[in-house]
DNA sequence: AGATTGACCAGAT
DNA sequence: TATCTGGCCAATC
């Protein structure tokens, strides 16, 4: 899996997390077929185009992105709610398209 | 070609 | 709760 094809089918995924879910990198990785490049999907987030909702995007157990301190304001605008450990309740949010999205 | 880095992760302290 | 550790593997020096 190279860089670039990774990168350009995480923008595919999380352009289409609707408002209020989340997903983790982890979960990207899975997505795109590459369970063991979740790095890479940080990677490939840190570039991102600003177009993207990437502030749906967070670490495994809802920790938010390190050095984005308006991350929980945004998601807290789409009633995300957290855990009184700043942490975004998953089990609430996460972002399951293979359950959710069963159309085609 | 070899060493370092990282918007990760799970587990231990 | 905060930090550290080892593992992971491609990208980047």
């Amino acid at each position: 899996m190279t860089y670039p094809a990774l990168r350009e089918k995480v923008y595919l995924l999380v352009r289409d997390i609707p408002a209020g879910h989340v997903v983790t990198y982890g979960q990207l990785a899975m997505m795109v077929g590459a369970p063991a490049h979740a790095r890479l999907v940080g990677r490939a987030m840190s570039e991102a185009p600003s177009t993207l909702p990437c502030h749906r995007v967070v670490g495994s157990g809802g920790r938010l992105v390190p050095g984005w301190a308006n991350q929980q304001r945004l998601l807290e605008a789409e009633n995300v709610s957290f855990t009184p450990g700043g942490k975004a309740r998953l089990a609430l949010h996460q972002w399951r398209p293979w359950q959710s999205a069963p159309s085609s």
